[in-house]
DNA sequence: CCTTTTCTGTATCGATCGATAAATAAATCA
DNA sequence: TGATTTATTTATCGATCGATACAGAAAAGG
């Protein structure tokens, strides 16, 4: 039962990584089916036989960078000993990556399709549910604080992760007009300035 | 000295509102000229002839919005008594505006044109260059209140600047995820509750 | 060998992009 | 009145968009 057919002549997941930093970069209106397979060293007849379209082919970018980019901000979540070490290592985390010098500035699930065109509703809307998924992280991270005592119940876990994450969306902003990773942290550190007034229990 | 040749058929004041709320929705990249001359009720050559081009329009919208949505928002840096309720205002008046149901939620210079393709260079720079300002100006504000005593001279007033702008963006971005108004202000609220460390001293 | 299967390169599809040429209409100037 | 000027409508322009038809090439199955 072995592969049947002409080989595949080229590395898959190397192209898809291509194809990832290219919508990372441009987003997904921004990048052309040409960019595409310049970038990728393919014709579109092999992009469209091994991704089916640039639609699919977006969706498996972004997976891609879930699993690596995005993986490293928020997995502190789950690793941190304690809710304000998760929030205060995900903003960290967010202003190293979003300043790295060998890779696109911010975040791609940020900006990869805010925007609905007729063309791209889907994509728009899974990057949308996405973000709205990053809150509700936060706050069961949040909520799991308050449960093992170290917040009080008085906490109001929604405002919160609504707000540090509104601070992360909008350093990818800052990311992109060229804040440098010193300033990125000092924001960080800014929003971290509210965390004990946050946590008193007066919503 | 009258006006010579065919009057203009168009009031051109209410196409350039129509052509600002259309690129306040969709982005620049993301509106057609089918899509302008549809909306504003022109053909294209009455387009070109009274704009220019799809870019000089851009800039005109631009300064519409600066100067009617966007002056809403930071017109009150010059109004408030105080640096922290010149902060607090701006926030909450971005909160505000950007939920308002009979406009586009968030900013059109921080959601027009995000990416800079290669037929949008110049149009990406110039909205850059307007969010840089933002931070500028809301700098100068807390600049004048450790002047006038407000705030101590030990205070990092770039570093607070850039982190309530960092805020004011990320609010673009919930607000085009569907965030509530009373979730906006409640993240204004979040942000805030920092002030008081921000400004104690220590940067 | 020949058939089947899958991938590859070339060349191009119809649709849409931003932008205009050409002819006509409506105003002022002389 | 005619000449001039400007705006309008219609019908496109060349370029690019995402996506494919087609024929040849490279593998496995028989």
């Amino acid at each position: 039962m072995g592969e049947r057919g002409r080989p595949r002549s080229f590395d898959r997941a190397n192209a898809l990584q291509r194809a990832m930093e290219l919508f990372w970069a441009k987003s997904f209106e921004g990048v052309s089916l040409s960019d595409l397979t310049t970038t990728m060293g393919i014709n579109p007849p092999s992009l469209y036989a091994a991704f089916s379209s640039k639609e699919a082919l977006f969706r498996e970018a972004v997976e891609l960078y879930r699993s690596t980019e995005g993986s490293r901000i928020w997995s502190c979540l789950d690793i941190a000993a304690t809710a304000r070490d998760a929030v205060f290592g995900m903003l960290r985390k967010s202003a190293e990556d979003f300043s790295r010098t060998d890779k696109p500035r911010g975040c791609l699930v940020v900006l990869g399709a805010l925007h609905s065109d007729l063309s791209n509703t889907a994509v728009n809307r899974d990057l949308a549910d996405l973000r709205v998924q990053s809150v509700m992280q936060l706050q069961e991270r949040l909520q799991r604080g308050v449960e093992e005592g170290e917040l009080s119940q008085a906490v109001d876990v929604q405002a919160i992760a609504t707000f540090y994450v509104t601070v992360q969306q909008g350093m990818s902003i800052q990311a992109r007009d060229g804040a440098s990773r010193e300033m990125l942290l000092a924001t960080a550190d800014c929003a971290m300035v509210a965390w004990d007034g946050l946590v008193a229990g007066q919503a």
